[in-house]
DNA sequence: CCTCTTCCATACTGATCGGTATTGACAAAC
DNA sequence: GTTTGTCAATACCGATCAGTATGGAAGAGG
């Protein structure tokens, strides 16, 4: 038994990281603007009494979410990067991105805020992706510049993907099918840095 | 002289395609929960009493400008349609992606919405530009199966490009930079299409 | 058993929104 | 000049929101 988790009436109390949690829940499914307060209160079964005990607005609710989605992003990828042979790990990158979880939906709905934190917080989280991008192609032994634009175009490519997985699209909904298209464009965004030093 | 426009005042009265800009303006710059009939009715400098002239509600604009936005995309892609090397017509599409129009700025604005009528309507415009592509690299000598899944990773970086170029991102800030992108990318997803017949 | 802290409920305010109804002003047609 | 149709202003309603203020119930510690 770790911390003793408070309770009350015998279910247990909510915490900020509850609230926080159902905010990226609201902000996956309809974006930043989707976030209401007494629609969390709903889900979370309280009231906003709850909400301004743990918060102070709804804006704080917003950064420490966000902060929230920083940090799971990070050390999802920190996981990522434990993977020693780069043409793996780059692979893993891929089928992560065609796995359409919450944090892949989030990245979407976040793009079109127009926050400048939000922004900030979203440059910092492609920034971390596309350094892990950038650094297995160079240790597949390209060149900087050659490493840096395949990163790009690799990151580009994962965006593209959580897209495509969204909105119940129709492309792509076997799982055969769903495969081959990785296993194409694992040759495509993979192969190619192969034993080359530059392009 | 063509139609004569109406006036009031001197200034021109506001039309239905005025709106539906207008709201086009707004999903792209915050999603469609950005878009307010008052906020819209004051960048018009006009008052609700005029929305609900030309629109029977909230709904029947959105429905319409996303109408107008599908219009719009197919007359930009049977433009390019008209070049006829399937190649250059390719570097095309993906130059387009990377100078982040308000079109570009809308599909990833609409990709997080929840309606069901929109998430129609991006399925209706990514398959248009899907059957472009995946068309294209048929030309080139692609199979069947390899155009689809190639059309699908290109569109893919299409998308990210757009999602690269938003958020002013510090990525390609430098012309010279971004054009070695596009040719990098040129390099990656057209080259290996030529005079090949599968992959 | 008593007290203090933690957490939440309730009740309010002001602002904004979507939508309706009504009226009014201007332009065009006659 | 009169009429008719087009477009917009104004006033209003109910709903919903963010935020505040305050009271109260339950758990923890003594």
């Amino acid at each position: 038994m770790k911390k003793t988790t408070r309770t009350r009436l015998g279910v247990p109390t909510r915490t900020a990281e509850d609230w926080e949690e159902a905010a990226l829940d609201s902000i996956a499914a309809g974006g930043v603007a989707a976030v209401s307060i007494p629609e969390l209160a709903r889900a979370l079964e309280v009231t906003k009494g709850s909400f301004y005990w743990h918060f102070t607005g709804l804006d704080d609710l917003v950064d420490r979410a966000i902060k929230r989605w920083d940090r799971l992003d990070k050390e999802a990828l920190d996981q990522v990067r434990t993977i020693e042979d780069p043409a793996e790990r780059l692979r893993t990158l891929f089928a992560e991105a065609m796995s359409a979880t919450r944090a892949q939906s989030l990245y979407v709905a976040l793009a079109v805020s127009p926050s400048r934190t939000i922004a900030a917080a979203l440059r910092k989280v492609s920034s971390r992706r596309l350094k892990l991008l950038a650094d297995s192609y160079r240790e597949m032994g390209m060149t900087e510049a050659a490493a840096q634009h395949q990163g790009l175009l690799a990151y580009s490519a994962y965006i593209g993907g959580v897209h495509l997985r969204g909105n119940d699209a129709p492309w792509l909904r076997d799982a055969g099918d769903m495969r081959a298209y990785v296993e194409h464009a694992r040759i495509a965004l993979i192969e190619p840095a192969r034993k080359r030093n530059s392009r």
